[in-house]
DNA sequence: CTGTTAGCGCCTTCAG
DNA sequence: CTGAAGGCGCTAACAG
C-alpha cells in the first residue's frame, strides 16, 4: 500500500524559499558556495516546513545509501546480540543504519539473504561467523563492493577481516592441553556443526595424540550451537560414555547444556566431568558452577568489524585485519586443581 | 565512495531481450499479460545476465521500500534479542528487511534515531519499549504511516499495540503478593527507569498496603535495566537494609545482578533474601539458585508486532492489540515453602 | 499482449 | 555565487 501522503519535497522548499532546488540541494548538502544570507534562509524555510530529504532520491542518484548490511547467524546468541551491539553503535555515530538479517544457522537463508541485501544496495557488509563452504563464500564476497568478514577468511581485495589471531580449533586444541594438564584423560568435545571456529576433528585428535591421551571417535559428537543441543547429545554421550571425565563445548550455550545434562544425570561438575565452553557469554560466570571459558571480545569484534568497513566505504581498499585474543578464563566448571600450576 | 561499477539497468535487459523495458518491469513484477513465450525469454536473459532489480530506483516510484524499522533500547539484552528474532523471521517470510535501531536505553538517541528512520522511509515501525513519554511517543507517532508499538499504550489510530494482557505494574504486584503470602515481610523493589512495565511506586506501595505489610521508600529504588545496575543497587541496598527478606527485581537481569550482590554479601538465597525477577531470560532458569520470575513470550511478541504491523501495510489500518500473558514461574530463588498452596 | 510517455526527488554538469 | 537541463532505474497510466 503505497502512501500518498503529501511528501514535501526539495522543489517545495526552494518554491517556497524563491530560489532554485539546486540551491537549496547545496544548503543541505553544505557543498558549493552560498552566499550566507540565502544559506540562513533556506534554513529557515526547511524548518519552518520540516522538511526531510527522501534518502531514497539521493541513493538513486549518488549510489550510495547509507546502509550497511549484517548478516549473523542467530541475532538471539548472546555471542552475536553483543557484535551487533558493537557494530551498530559504530554505524550510527557515522550516519548509517543497520540492516540486518538473520539467517537463523541455515545456509540456504544465508544465500538467499545475500541477494536480497544486494538488490537493497547497501554500501557494505559485514558477515559474521560464515556457515557456507569457502568457495560460496568468496563467490558471494565478489559481488560487493564493501565487506568485512567476521570468524573468517578472505582474500584480501575482497574483503577486511576480524577474526581470532590463534587460528581455527585454537579453542578446542587449548581446551584439550588445559584439561590434559589438570589430570583428566577420557575428553569429549562437542564440536559445532559448520563453525567457522571448530577445527577439523583431526586436528583436536592430533593435539591429543601430543599428549599422548586416549582417543575416541565416538567422543567427539557435532552439534548444533544452542544450548538445547548440547543438553541431548550431552546426555547420550555420557549414557554411552560413562567413562568420560570432562567435556569441551563448542561454545558456551553448548557447554552450559552440556552441564545441565551431566547434573541432571547426577554427575558433579567439575568433580567426575570438567566442563570447557568457548565464548564467555555474560551467563558463563553466572551459573554454579561457573562456567571455565575463553573470553572473546564480542563488542570490540563488531566496533571493529563496523570501523574496517567505513575504511573501505572512506576509500582505503588496502586489506586490514583485526585480530582479537581468545583467553582461557579458568572458572569452577573445570578449575585449576591446589597446587598445580600453568602459565596460561 | 561511490562505486561505479556498471550496473546491470532493467533497460540492458530489455535491449538484449529485443522488448520494450515495460515488457521486462512486467515480467519481474508478475503483473499485466505477457506471453508465455516472451516471458521466458526475458526470464532467459535476465538470468544470463545475472540482473537484479534496483529496489532503491523501485522505492523511488512505488513509495515503498519494503523495509520496516525496529527500534530496540538493547540489542544485547537477551529480552530484546528474542523480540529482535521474532519480528525478523516474519519481515523475511514477507520479504521485507529490518532496518535495526538501538538507542542504548537513552532517550536522546531514541528521538534522534526516528528522522533518520524517517528519511529511510521505511514502509513501518516496530518501537519496542519507548522510554520517551507520553506526549513524545505519539507526535513521534503520527509521522509515520503504519507502526507498531510494543509494550506501551497508543491511540488506535496511531499504532497497532502489543503488550501485557495485565497492565503496568502488574510484576511488581504479583510479586509483592506472592512475596507475603509465601511469608516475607520487608520487600525491596528495584525499579526500572522509564520502563512501561514499572507501575508507578504508589502503586506498588498501595498492594503492600493492601495486606498490611511494612512500606518504607527506602527500600524502593530506581534502576538501570541492566545487571551491573541491580548488582550495585543491591550491594548498597542490603548494606543499609539488613532487614530485608526479599528484593523484586524490575526485569531477570537486574534480578540477577541483585541475586550475586546477595550471595556475595554471605546471605542466603531464599533462605535469608528471596528474589523475584521480570522477564524470564533463558539465563533465569540455568543460575542457582534459579530464578523466580514472569514468563514472558519475547518470541511471540516480536513476531505478533510484525504480524500486526503487516496487517496494516496490507491496508487493515484498524486498530488491533495483541494481549500476552505473564506468567509467575516459581522457581527456587523465591520458593514455595512446603505445605503453602496458592492458586499461581 | 506490448510499447510510449512521463515522472518519482534528488544531484551532476555546465552555464551564467 | 546561482540556475537550467538532464538523468539515476524504475513503474503508472495510457495507447495501440
Amino acid at each position: 500500500m503505497a502512501r500518498k501522503r503529501q511528501r514535501i519535497t526539495l522543489e517545495d522548499v526552494a518554491r517556497e524559499a524563491g530560489v532554485s532546488p539546486m540551491t537549496v540541494s547545496r544548503v543541505i548538502n553544505n557543498t558549493g558556495r552560498i552566499s550566507q544570507a540565502t544559506r540562513e534562509h533556506v534554513r529557515e524555510v526547511i524548518a519552518r516546513l520540516d522538511y526531510r530529504p527522501s534518502r531514497i532520491a539521493r541513493s538513486l542518484v549518488t549510489n550510495e545509501t547509507h546502509m550497511i548490511g549484517l548478516v549473523v547467524p542467530d541475532i538471539a546468541s548472546p555471542y552475536f546480540a553483543e557484535i551487533v551491539q558493537g557494530a551498530e553503535e559504530i554505524a550510527w555515530e557515522k550516519g548509517y543504519s543497520i540492516l540486518l538479517a538473520n539467517t537463523s544457522e541455515n545456509p540456504q537463508r544465508e544465500l538467499a539473504v545475500l541477494p536480497q541485501i544486494e538488490e537493497t544496495k547497501v554500501d557494505g557488509l559485514i558477515w559474521c561467523s560464515s556457515r557456507l563452504p569457502e568457495e560460496t563464500l568468496l563467490a558471494l564476497l565478489e559481488k560487493h563492493a564493501s565487506a568485512v568478514v567476521v570468524n573468517r577468511q578472505a582474500p584480501p581485495h575482497l574483503a577486511s577481516v576480524v577474526r581470532s589471531r590463534h587460528g581455527l580449533g585454537y579453542r578446542a586444541r587449548r581446551a584439550a592441553a588445559f584439561l590434559i594438564q589438570t589430570g583428566r584423560r577420557r575428553i569429549g568435545y562437542l564440536q559445532l556443526y559448520r563453525s567457522a571456529a571448530a577445527a577439523p576433528i583431526e586436528d583436536f585428535m592430533a593435539e591429543l595424540a601430543r599428549w599422548g591421551v586416549e582417543i575416541n571417535r565416538a567422543w567427539y559428537i557435532p552439534c548444533a550451537p544452542l544450548w538445547q543441543s548440547g543438553y541431548e547429545h550431552t546426555q547420550q554421550l555420557i549414557a554411552r560414555h560413562p567413562e568420560l571425565d570432562a567435556i569441551i563445548g563448542g561454545n558456551d550455550l553448548v557447554a552450559l547444556g552440556a552441564m545441565r545434562a551431566v547434573l541432571e544425570a547426577g554427575r558433579r561438575v567439575p568433580d567426575d566431568i570438567a566442563i570447557i565452553g568457548g565464548d564467555d557469554i555474560f551467563l558463563a560466570g553466572q551459573v554454579t558452577p561457573a562456567l571455565t571459558t575463553f573470553h572473546v571480545p564480542k563488542h570490540e569484534i563488531g566496533v571493529m568489524a563496523a570501523r574496517l568497513l567505513f575504511k573501505r566505504l572512506e576509500g582505503d581498499t588496502t586489506y586490514h585485519e583485526h585480530l582479537f585474543d581468545e583467553r582461557l578464563i579458568v572458572r569452577e566448571s573445570a578449575p585449576l586443581p591446589p597446587g598445580v600450576t600453568l602459565d596460561l
